[in-house]
DNA sequence: ATAGCGATTGACT
DNA sequence: GTCAATCGCTATA
């Protein structure tokens, strides 16, 4: 079941080529001893320069600080004071960049991801930022978590990648030009919108 | 020291 | 469709 897992080097090129390439990777969440994952259905880039959407665009800050560090890290942060949002770290050492991981398919530990979400509802366990980092119990204890290493979270080769549906990104103010959000389409675990 | 503001979600009209 | 919840980060003083 298990399979190789993704390391920096994956992580360590152009954050949009990044984001798109995640697309059918299996995100696994271990907690003790089990695994909980899913299949990356979602996701956004964000770049630090010339991306004034991005958490980097102003310069480097405590909270965004991984962003500048090394590719293949997880960079958490909470969001409206509710909601943990999951990115992996992208780009060379220096250099800021994230994906942001908007949705999965669950497939491993469902039960144990209800139980996390108090819900019964497959199709709203999972299909949107907050919801992924919920049902998966991830929080910024795990933020600067690396990837290649990390006996928590990572995530393995997965299945092929599909068709790819590229939007706009969702929920930003700026920025809203870059076409840098892509979904598995016809997914039914993608958070909201149609590719175009 | 403190005001302003979100890379969202769920409940409600 | 609208809207409140809630808190840490950031900028300004």
């Amino acid at each position: 079941m298990s399979s190789a897992r993704l390391g920096h080097r994956f992580f360590e090129r152009y954050t949009p080529d990044v984001a798109r390439d995640l697309l059918g990777r299996a995100l696994v969440r271990m907690i003790g001893g089990e695994r909980l994952s899913g299949e990356i259905v979602e996701v956004e880039a964000y770049r630090g320069d010339r991306d004034p959407a991005s958490h980097a665009y102003a310069g480097r800050t405590p909270r965004n600080a991984v962003m500048f560090g090394e590719p293949g890290h997880a960079y958490v942060y909470l969001a409206y004071g509710f909601h943990h949002c999951l990115n992996l770290t992208t780009e060379r050492s220096g250099a800021p960049g994230a994906v942001l991981v908007r949705a999965i398919e669950p497939v491993e530990g469902i039960r144990e991801m209800m139980r996390n979400r108090r819900t019964r509802t497959l199709e709203s366990l999972t299909n949107g930022p907050g919801k992924l980092t919920q049902a998966l119990r991830i929080d910024r204890t795990l933020n600067g978590e690396d990837l290649a290493t990390s006996p928590r979270l990572f995530v393995e080769t997965g299945s092929p990648v599909r068709v790819v549906g590229i939007t706009h990104r969702v929920g930003i103010r700026s920025g809203t030009r870059f076409n840098w959000r892509f979904s598995v389409e016809g997914n039914r675990f993608v958070s909201k919108g149609k590719p175009s």
